[in-house]
DNA sequence: AAAAACTGTGTCCCGCGGATACCGTGTACT
DNA sequence: AGTACACGGTATCCGCGGGACACAGTTTTT
């Protein structure tokens, strides 16, 4: 419902747009156009039938039901009654609908609240917020790799979670770097929780699969054993996030605390 | 080289094997037996004229010049001199391909040094090799997402970190939730670094790419543009994996004070 | 009324992963 | 020896997915 996601134009994509080295997927303008502009909605032709909102929302449906490799155009097309082409004449391709797709499906995100209720509450929030959010739509975990156009509600996260650190005397790289560690460990320990399924978590199915292999390889892993048998005896459950998350904000606090023993006179003055 | 990784059966993967929810890709089966199993060679037909390690080595060589989307059985039989299909004497299928060249593309762990240097250095050097490596194949960013099976080499890895944390006093699902929070440290940093390609650094991709939005909606994000604009004016490099990094190891270093403060003695007898 | 702009559809093409049948080649058994 | 069998490589075929293209129907403007 917000204001952006319109209609839009009939920019394509080069045919063999997949390009080398750390290449694009798609046409990146075209999916920014996609994600941010405001198209003024024509005037001459009949009603649109469909809507980018609509079209996006059936898709998420179709990716959290049956994985990001059950959503094709066809699929997405058929959900909404549609032929599969009709679909062209408001998303330039897939590449870009799944941008769509993914800067929806992140959603607004949540109020954190006041500056006055710290920094750290804030930031534990917001990055289980996200971490929720990924467990909710795992596909959002494949199309979030690799070089993307960013849509407004990405921005919007990343925002939330600055503004989190604005007034605890962190320089402006140290802030991003910060939202960008933790938005990143909410990532990929959402992609090994959603590598096992719903139920356990990655320390039990990584227990699991040492246990089979281990008759025949695991000698040559006494560390890991070591470790896994003492998780397992100990019935110890999958709190990967939660630990990660309270070491990455120890961390930060104790930046923190170092930043403002310096003197908050010097703030910008020295750089190491 | 290793010993492992010999020739296959023709075990196949289901055809409509795309399972909903968490689902494998393919058959893990036979991706497990690909990656583990030693195949006795066979004695009677003709000498095979391919090997698994030579077909997986293009397949990385494919994969890291043009990306995973240029890596099809074709492209890869094709660099090979052969037919698409003489692969599939080899390897079931694409997906258990893709699993063999991200274990062979990850290699052997390398060496971290004795227990004399302390779990801190070991850790660091674990980590930055790791991040490294996904710099170097940055296709294994994309394979090794959802649920797949695990190679040799990958748990090799995990093994050497586990390894280091291992006379540290933590817990043995600590010990493990470390390991996880570094490794997926170093994948979702490298997953922003991987997409904005070489040369530039995920704040500069950040603070480009705000630079252009910004004069149309960059009023909604203060913070994250007076950070961004804080980072360019102080020429702020890349060092979102240094930061992290040290942020982990610094939380880290705290809970094992903790742990060796609480005295060796009743090292497992709570648990909070 | 006619033209213009726009939406939805039918048809086609190409490339991909993979199944299957076939032929050639080499070893093992009688 | 010869022969049966096992195995490697190939050719052909299929279904499916993304997307180009031309066309038909609908609504507004001239």
């Amino acid at each position: 419902m917000p204001a952006e996601h319109h209609t839009t134009p009939r920019t394509s994509s080069t045919p063999a747009a997949d390009q080398a080295g750390g290449g694009w997927h798609g046409n990146p303008a075209a999916a920014a156009e996609l994600l941010w502009g405001h198209r003024p909605a024509p005037k001459r032709g009949p009603k649109p039938a469909l809507s980018l909102e609509a079209i996006a929302r059936t898709g998420i449906e179709i990716a959290d039901a049956d994985g990001l490799a059950a959503l094709t155009m066809q699929s997405v097309a058929a959900a909404l009654g549609f032929t599969k082409m009709a679909l062209y004449r408001y998303v330039p391709g897939k590449v870009e609908l799944v941008a769509l797709m993914t800067d929806i499906g992140m959603g607004e995100p949540p109020p954190l609240g006041t500056a006055r209720d710290g920094w750290r509450p804030r930031l534990d929030l917001w990055a289980r917020r996200l971490f929720e959010l990924f467990l909710q739509h795992p596909w959002a975990l494949e199309t979030t790799v690799g070089a993307r156009a960013v849509g407004p509600n990405e921005l919007r996260w990343l925002e939330h979670a600055v503004a989190a650190l604005s007034g605890s005397g962190l320089r402006g790289h140290e802030v991003l770097d910060a939202a960008v560690t933790l938005a990143g460990h909410a990532r990929a320990i959402a992609q090994q929780e959603a590598a096992v399924g719903s139920g356990s978590s990655a320390e039990q199915s990584l227990g699991a699969f040492i246990a089979a292999v281990l008759p025949a390889h695991g000698h040559r892993f006494p560390a890991l054993a070591a470790a896994v048998t003492e998780t397992v005896e100990l019935g110890g459950q999958g709190q990967a996030f939660d630990f990660g998350l309270a070491r990455i904000l120890d961390g930060i606090e104790l930046l923190i605390a170092a930043r403002t023993a310096e003197g908050g006179a010097a703030t910008a003055a020295d750089q190491a």
